[in-house]
DNA sequence: CTCCCTTGTTAATGAGCGTTAACACGTATG
DNA sequence: CATACGTGTTAACGCTCATTAACAAGGGAG
């Protein structure tokens, strides 16, 4: 888990707060002044961090889509040659933690994809495509009879019922977590019929 | 069904446009007169069709949020004493239909709501909440072990999975609707657990 | 024929906002 | 001690954009 204990850095403050605010209320709806003013600096004194409002935009779309398919491969390292069972289920959860953990970047990454600079959109759409492609080997292992069109239009809407968190309320995490679970493997069960 | 057969009038054209636009570029992201362009007038010509841009994003939220509500109403009361499990049926067909027929919209309904004037996003959100309340009555007649914040939060689970149309190809419409039909019905029957 | 309502047009206005410029202050480094 | 750098500040610039003003053309109603 490698969890931080030493102060988070100002680069840092700025992309949490600016993730909850893209979230909130969309890119183009938050100004700097506002980003500025949550971490207690004045809107210009984020030029000393970022090249530009598109650039924190970037750098949190890069980090999730980064994120999301590092852990998944190492997820599917570790399993080696396990079933694939259980490795759909380490898919599931790692999925869960970071929708539950991170709401406001899970918002940001389908939702304001398209408000990004050419080079950092085409990275993003990369990483995001090797992500679902990866859940779909697996569920293709899983589920042979599952033909690929299909898998890969299973995953993308399971993706829509993990990422449905910021819409829950706050119930109990873990009730949460197991909930969302048991619903995606009932989902999958159901798509090959 | 009331089918229409006389032309769309010039508010009807520019509404589908200006959903199609706030969906994929957000409400910010697009000006008036792209707006006016995709109808085929200019930008401030559209003052005599609408009050203002956040009109036309309250007459589709509106609009949206009621049909999904009047639409769910017919499919309860055309039911009568039926099987629960027929009836949810009915209303996940609705929304499959709805989600399929007008993916800008279902886009919109679930990521604009707060650009709203507050009127209009309080009347919103009520029709929103009424149209959950409905679903969640229905999954808790078919499933009486589903306690209430539970059921809520499978039916938005349920929501995300089924609103993730816009993510998906295009190959085969009751293919894909008969897809999104079984992995519903397993997620709530998985949710019970 | 004449009015006037509808539906357009282009030009102007005014606000908001991202970005840059110019300047200030503390602190480690030589 | 002096210097340079990191990190702020406020003021100003320039552009975009929603909205309004002023004007024009077409077509029913009387």
């Amino acid at each position: 888990m490698a969890t931080r204990t030493d102060a988070p850095t100002r680069r840092e403050q700025i992309l949490k707060e600016a993730a909850r605010l893209f979230a909130e209320r969309g890119f183009h709806g938050v100004g700097v002044d506002e980003i500025g003013a949550a971490v207690g600096i004045s809107g210009p004194g984020l030029y000393r961090h970022f090249a530009g409002k598109d650039a924190m935009l970037a750098e949190l779309l890069v980090g999730i889509s980064g994120q999301l398919l590092t852990g998944a491969r190492r997820r599917v390292a570790e399993a080696g040659d396990a079933a694939p069972d259980a490795l759909l289920d380490s898919l599931i959860e790692g999925h869960i933690d970071f929708a539950l953990d991170d709401r406001p970047l899970i918002t940001l990454h389908d939702r304001e994809l398209d408000r990004l600079p050419g080079g950092d959109r085409k990275l993003v759409r990369q990483l995001q495509r090797q992500y679902v492609e990866l859940w779909v080997e697996v569920v293709r292992r899983l589920y042979p009879a599952l033909a690929e069109p299909a898998a890969r239009a299973t995953v993308h809407a399971v993706f829509g019922l993990l990422n449905s968190t910021p819409h829950l309320g706050r119930p109990g995490r873990t009730a949460t977590a197991e909930l969302l679970h048991r619903m995606a493997r009932g989902a999958f069960a159901a798509a090959v019929g």
